[in-house]
DNA sequence: TGCTACCAAGCAAGCGCTTGCTTGACAAGA
DNA sequence: TCTTGTCAAGCAAGCGCTTGCTTGGTAGCA
């Protein structure tokens, strides 16, 4: 019973993962006007109204696209903020893990056209969205508010967080994974930036 | 003889200029792909196949907005880079001059534009921009080279740019010109934020 | 037999762009 | 002063094509 029963139902319904998969590389190399469901569909080697059959609109899979992208990223950094290090190397942590999202290879697709894409949401679906957004962040104000009680940081306003969040979004507009530049070093190196020198003692 | 005559030929042909201004701010809006030359025309008070009388394609337009805009931010920041003042003024004024064009009224479309819709120009006129768009980070690199002369910043390396541009170009992604913070002041905490303090003597 | 997952075909709407023509302004010749 | 010709600027209509999406059918598995 164990090698014959291949998962009566569903098996994993993976072809509607694939489609995903690839609208997210679509929208975010060419942007979600500029792809097609023709695109999409003879990127998984479909017929062009067979995507219909797991997703009611092309809305629908920029809505899961998103949201795939989002969630990922909060899983990440929250794994890498309660790592339990000092305020220092925790910083650095998810600063390598919201990096990761978004330049990695797996999972880079959803994090960027969740950047660059959402403003073609319906608002139903933007509201839903923004409630996670605004959880996301509320996580890195707290990692400054830790900095700065820690005396790495003089300033954890709400613009300072923006500042960051800004340094490290636009990553994806310059940054090369056959560049000679890794994850960890840029993460590291934004860090320095950001960060107070502790005063020599 | 002189109060009659009227500029005979051309009058300044501003028709040209409104399209140019509607298709930024539209592009702006809603992106290039998603905005049709019918919004455009419309925008300007003319029937779709109008506006092809001022420009041979939609590509064209785009050109146009897109050149517009990173010639204004280049003249205004080249003018606040050769003013004269101290390094942190100066440097202060070239944030000030960047996110002026980025945000304030005039002119904010056609950098926006240029920011988020270049991968829609075709390979030709792309070219043709990224000249102008080294010129123009080279300028950031060599005030950092400035500022790291004056002892006020730690690193001055390609990625601390890109760091530094990042940040600044994020704005567009949250500013409100109704909100509570001025261009200069989100100038200046930038400002506070990169550069070092200088140590108590 | 029924259900899942897909295909073949195509529809209505909308797209960028072209075409032939109109209109008002103006200058030069008679 | 009238006529004639030219020109910039735009309109009305529509062409060929693409778009998101629908529909009826069916192969393969349970």
């Amino acid at each position: 019973m164990a090698a014959s029963r291949s998962k009566p139902a569903a098996e994993e319904p993976n072809r509607r993962a694939d489609i995903v998969r690839a609208a997210g590389r679509l929208f975010h190399e060419k942007g979600y006007s500029a792809t097609t469901i023709r695109d999409i569909a003879g990127a998984v080697g479909m017929r062009s109204g067979s995507p219909f059959y797991h997703f009611k609109t092309k809305q629908d899979m920029l809505r899961a696209v998103v949201l795939e992208g989002l969630t990922a990223i909060s899983t990440a950094v929250a794994e890498a903020a309660h790592s339990g290090k000092s305020p220092r190397a925790t910083f650095e942590a998810m600063l390598r893990a919201h990096l990761g999202q978004l330049l990695g290879i797996e999972g880079r697709d959803f994090a960027a056209t969740l950047l660059h894409e959402t403003r073609h949401l319906d608002p139903a679906v933007l509201a839903e969205l923004v409630t996670l957004k605004d959880r996301y962040e509320s996580m890195w104000q707290k990692a400054l508010k830790d900095l700065k009680r820690a005396g790495l940081i003089a300033d954890d306003s709400q613009v300072a967080r923006l500042f960051l969040l800004g340094a490290l979004n636009w990553t994806v507009q310059w940054y090369r994974p056959d560049g000679s530049r890794t994850i960890a070093q840029i993460a590291r190196q934004l860090a320095d930036l950001v960060l107070d020198k502790p005063r020599g003692k």
